[in-house]
DNA sequence: TTGTAAGCGTTATCAG
DNA sequence: CTGATAACGCTTACAA
């Protein structure tokens, strides 16, 4: 279908291909304004695209660049990745996205595949479960750039929100409105965001002087949510507020409550760390820790554009404040 | 920093290069044991990575597939892409995602690039608006599936739902509940999806013999909505249902009642085209159509892989039908 | 069973 | 200003 290649242009507009290459690329500095044309003609005639692939394969460079997002159900991770595409595209690069699923396994074939195709360079929302090979693309020079979550013991960069901060200030804002008993609700606690907020919550507690019951905190898989909610609820001291700690777990939350019959505001109190994109059509009162994504998204994609220009910066950890709203 | 390439395999080996590609196709079949060894450890040694690009080149088949979403915000374009990624992964493509933004130059754009990476397949949610280079890729025999949007005098293949029955039915409906006063609204009417839905919309009311108000057909872009909305809702009949085309006109729609106090169920039903993520948190009684986003992605990847591998089946239309919840 | 050599469609280096 | 010619890293007949 694509049979028409740079020899066939040169050909009919009667030059060689090196000349066809340079009018490419642009570097008409030195070539007649005649020449010019006709493979300008030639081009239109013959109805050239030309390959990608083979400029590639010589240049050493796609202008590809890999994203690889731990769990797109995150609103807050399609937000990022609209960032990234933006500064991308502004920028002559292609993104291209990938979803891990929160699957190291998935997360390594994804680098893999992404470092085979020869992307120039990858952002990734690390699982955390792939330190070696982490450690192998840092070490030999390959632009990577982390977002979202922490790498521990690895020199590189990074970009994130203060986790532990925006959750400890958040709770502390709903012990001020009287609050003793706040539940902590949890995906399993495998990468560092949710350590970190599980963090922040404690110190909220602990700083106003609340003791810490492990009843309150729930670390459960999304699936096995609604069960450890049952038993949250049935509790003799029924907490009066509630810490979700991400979008999904907001969603399995609300979903319980409305089953419950919990209203909102009325009997529980509830706190997400997360934008959601409805919540301003939720007429109950909910708080949101927000993360300034889109900023976070252009940072990450800024960082790896550096990289993959060799502008040669020791790696850094950029920390991005949160808001509650 | 990828310098390792398939010659030094082979030397390391004390192998030909041609034995390790055999190797790495696993073409062992008639290969030596020992060899087979040999170059298993030359390759670890050297952390070699195969190149995809130089592979591509010769066999003019990259393995990756290309999606053109016309708008990543909506939720039903992710549940849709969600799917064809899946699809992919089991039959080894690569998925590489795009945002059009609803925009036929970004469109063009990025078929064109995405033709010229050599990508094996596109599946788009066409912006309607580049007949011509639709037809080119058809005609060149260029694997291409349509998705959500009905492209006119193509012969193409194409996986939509049935808008204008779908809406019929949800209108039908609420007029069934005694509605009478029922408004539109809709962005801009450039895309099949919108057309029909307000063709079926038209139908519901003249079939059940109410006249059509043009004042309550609401064609607006994003931002302008909110002004069309107050025109709306100052008449001297106000509308007690609202059907929203989609979940980008819900969602102004949403903000623009919370505003101004007009509670819904009470003073007010709505139905939403489109599957909307957190619509079980909401207390408020809105209808919604669904569409099969899941099984549509799947079909849409199936029909594309087909045509990759060169299974000649005449372009067909794919109907999926829609839910009312 | 393994090696040789000719491409795939570009770009880059030098001559002319 | 333009044109040979050699890469780029891999696959694939065909030979050995």
């Amino acid at each position: 279908m694509n049979k028409v290649t740079m020899a066939d242009v040169a050909k009919v507009a009667g030059v060689s291909k090196s000349t066809v290459s340079q009018y490419l690329n642009k570097r008409y500095e030195y070539m007649g304004e005649k020449t010019k044309l006709k493979i300008e003609e030639a081009i239109e005639e013959l109805g050239y695209q030309p390959n990608f692939i083979a400029r590639s394969l010589k240049q050493k460079r796609t202008s590809m660049v890999g994203i690889i997002v731990a769990n797109i159900t995150h609103f807050f991770s399609t937000e990022i990745s609209r960032a990234i595409e933006d500064f991308c595209h502004t920028h002559d690069l292609h993104a291209i996205f990938c979803n891990a699923d929160d699957d190291p396994e998935k997360e390594k074939n994804y680098i893999e595949m992404l470092r085979a195709k020869q992307v120039d360079g990858l952002i990734i929302f690390p699982t955390g479960q792939n330190n070696d090979l982490y450690k192998k693309m840092v070490s030999q020079g390959y632009p990577v750039v982390f977002v979202d979550r922490k790498v521990e013991n690895l020199d590189v960069f990074s970009v994130i929100t203060d986790n532990a901060h925006a959750t400890s200030m958040a709770v502390q804002h709903v012990i001020e409105k009287g609050h003793r008993n706040i539940a902590f609700v949890v995906q399993p606690l495998k990468v560092s965001p949710r350590i970190d907020r599980l963090t922040g919550y404690k110190k909220a507690l602990t700083d106003a002087g609340i003791e810490i019951n492990s009843d309150y905190i729930i670390e459960a898989s999304i699936p096995d949510m609604k069960n450890k909610l049952e038993q949250l609820f049935s509790l003799e001291v029924k907490p009066t507020a509630l810490f979700a700690a991400n979008d999904r777990v907001f969603m399995a939350v609300g979903e319980f409550l409305k089953e419950k019959g919990i209203k909102l505001g009325k009997d529980l109190e509830l706190i997400v760390f997360d934008n959601i994109p409805f919540s301003h059509l939720l007429d109950s009162p909910i708080s949101f820790i927000e993360q300034p994504a889109a900023e976070m998204g252009k940072k990450a994609a800024e960082l790896l554009f550096q990289q993959i220009n060799k502008e040669d910066t020791p790696p850094e950890v950029f920390v991005f404040p949160s808001r509650i709203v």
